[in-house]
DNA sequence: CGCATTCAGTTGAAACTTCAACTATGTGGA
DNA sequence: TCCACATAGTTGAAGTTTCAACTGAATGCG
């Protein structure tokens, strides 16, 4: 290999402190998220694309692939979420290898429930610490990175611009 | 609870994005360290807290706390490492209820050879997709992210400036 | 001192993730 | 048609993290 390209004394407190952040900001949600519903980010996760989707059902790979999850685990997690009765699992017709995941009525209310909570997480340690110039850098850096990284946009729910405003956000 | 103050389309995708961007980025870097050297980025931080500390030696509780984790986990963790031969741990005379965890010869060679790879992704991968300007910019914004969630200075190692160069960095 | 409390660290079980193997179905070409 | 191969999803075992309970040692105070 080339002779390492070190990183300097700027680069180095800089990818730390970020790797912090990032590390304390998800730690802190996860604490809070679960402390006010029993939830974790992962179950909150699979709720919400499941909510935002058409007749609150996809199948397991889009599932999966949207919430930026392995097959396996999402595998795992569904059936978790069904013992909970928040996810119902259905063949499909036309595809009989093929299996969908719908939202119960219950795990709907259940996501109701506890998106206020979550946002309000969200909002508190990263919306509001943040002024307006910040987080549109921030967007900006990570839509750069998102693109570097070559994220299918089939995980885009994010960048769908229909995020819409009364919905329990990720 | 007040009324719920949900994001707005601006935050929602900024949110989204940022969440995504820090997934699939960390993802990213676990893959291609875990294929070059066959470590987990939990056992490269430990490598390096280690590496950096006086005699290469940390009490369990200071290796836990400044690679934000656990003790629980830690102990695991060094249990795991001590066995492929990279740390060894050691009584504390003055206090024995402590115990100490000190790199090896051959967990220091390990951390060497893994480290250019290491620094390598971080730098394609994040480093090199930022413009001075937007490292800047994420560095001051990982700072107050780090400031209001009262991250204790003892995880500190990246608020230090020793973060000298031929290091390897985390 | 004697006893309650706190502290440092470990432990084992439960929960979750990862990995590789597996079932069953669909697809394309000779 | 028949077979090789790809796809969708599940499964069980192994690895890791979390949680609560535990050991043993220090501390504090009557």
């Amino acid at each position: 290999m080339a002779e390492t390209r070190w990183l300097d004394d700027k680069e180095q407190v800089a990818w730390r402190t970020f790797m912090v952040a990032v590390t304390v900001l998800f730690e802190q949600l996860k604490q809070e998220l679960n402390a006010s519903t029993g939830l974790s980010l992962t179950d909150y996760e699979i709720l919400v694309r499941l909510s935002e989707a058409d007749s609150r059902c996809l199948r397991m790979s889009e599932l999966a692939n949207s919430a930026l999850s392995s097959r396996s685990r999402m595998s795992h997690a569904v059936t978790r979420l069904e013992q909970a009765g928040w996810v119902r699992r259905e063949g499909c017709a036309t595809d009989k290898r093929g299996a969908f995941a719908t939202l119960t009525d219950d795990g709907m209310a259940k996501l109701e429930s506890a998106a206020p909570f979550h946002v309000e997480s969200v909002r508190r340690h990263l919306l509001d610490q943040l002024s307006p110039k910040q987080l549109s850098e921030l967007e900006s850096i990570a839509r750069g990175l998102v693109r570097h990284l070559g994220v299918e946009s089939s995980c885009g729910v994010f960048i769908s611009s229909s995020c819409g405003a009364p919905n329990p956000s990720v």
